[in-house]
DNA sequence: TCTCTTGCGAGAGCGGTGCTCTCATATCAG
DNA sequence: CTGATATGAGAGCACCGCTCTCGCAAGAGA
């Protein structure tokens, strides 16, 4: 690999700067971010930005994919953090994990998790580092499943649920038996159905001790999928 | 009441008119709502909207206003619509009216369960007409418990859940333990989180039956609470 | 070392936005 | 019939994303 060339690395230099920026700028003024505003906030005018960045779209997906990797950054290094067989510590660590990212960022949650921007379309490159969340969680169930620690329940979900969600599984190369996993996906919709509610005030008011509530919730669908304590 | 006078009732029409042509921009073109465009659309000059709304941030409020009421009337018609006691049939047809409606407005579903607005704070007059589809679902369950037909579940939730959950139940008007109070919270915020999942383009591709899905999901939820078949 | 291509920032400009102000007119009340 | 009021048009302000051109500086090749 040969080193880069001064033109290069100044020019890495600038996209990572412009980013930064636009984080800020992010954080203050929420979703409608404005690219003259940034380039002025670095001293340049509004057409330079366009050497780096094509788009002010092109400049939130990069934006958006740095956020869905922080994300699964945080949401892996909780679930790693715990006994692997404890299972209930993983899930409730990896719950608080994608909770606590979210408050500390929720303009970029938003940008994630909310409304999707009206002309934009999320590109293919989204995908991969959008699932690290959901896969932590199955990851959790499949392990408690594959070691004889995690019975499936009961009943498994009605046709054409079942063969839906066995496909799924067999997609995710994960060995569960569908209702398990339907079970697992009810815990990742809570999840996001959670801080979503918090994050964007549903819940203002009423249930003053947040992270307990949602300790409280995120335990409820360990309940529900049957996860022992440690 | 006195008739309203002929420039009362054209400037009532007008104001209709706005707000129809402003939702069929919204489903069109998204959020970002133009009150140019708006204005283009019924033949007039921008500033004449001003007249009847005085920013951009009102229209879009009275335009929240009526889909919150509209998405209450949805949800407790859908509710009424099923024998009273048959409280699980009650809850699949009160969910299955929100997405339904959610599916047919998906601009104004994102306006109300989306990111919110950066400048845009939700005025106090939302909150009565936001609240109708949760207090839909705990109706569902008060009356199952004053019924008898609803055995809570074993623990009460640890403090200080417990007591916040409580005082909700007081705020609410509806007698019920924190343990199955707190399970319908779970009901609600997963239903929300199913939907917007769903319409946010979270579960794309996988789960092509999404109808089975999203009933399967909720009776998951109406499991946890114990709702009983009919 | 000298040229010459390439990358980059500045500036002007286009069409769009929300919003304000002024002015003429149409409608209503007394 | 007259005076107050409500309404629409129009111009204008500051902002937006984006495009284009024009100098200038840095790097590459001879």
């Amino acid at each position: 690999m040969v080193a880069p060339s001064l033109r290069a690395r100044v020019r890495a230099g600038m996209i990572d700067e412009i980013k930064a920026v636009a984080r800020r700028h992010l954080a203050t003024d929420g979703a409608n971010l404005s690219l003259r505003a940034v380039a002025r906030d670095m001293g340049m005018v509004s057409s330079a930005i366009y050497r780096y960045f094509p788009s002010r779209d092109d400049l939130l997906t990069a934006l958006i994919l740095e956020a869905y990797d922080a994300l699964g950054d945080a949401v892996e290094a909780a679930d790693a953090g715990v006994d692997r067989a404890d299972l209930r510590g993983r899930w409730h660590a990896t719950c608080r994990a994608a909770r606590t990212w979210a408050l500390a960022h929720p303009a970029e949650y938003a940008l994630l998790y909310g409304s999707p921007v009206p002309g934009y379309a999320a590109p293919e490159d989204t995908v991969a580092p959008a699932s690290r969340p959901p896969l932590t969680l199955v990851g959790i169930i499949r392990d408690g499943f594959a070691g004889g620690r995690l019975d499936p329940p009961g009943a498994e979900p009605p046709e054409p649920v079942r063969s839906d969600v066995a496909e799924l599984s067999a997609l995710l190369a994960v060995d569960l038996p569908p209702s398990l996993l339907a079970r697992g996906m009810a815990g990742w919709t809570q999840l996001f159905g959670l801080i979503s509610f918090e994050l964007f005030g549903r819940t203002n008011g009423m249930l003053p001790h947040r992270d307990e509530y949602f300790d409280h919730q995120t335990g409820l669908m360990a309940d529900l999928i049957g996860l022992p304590a440690a």
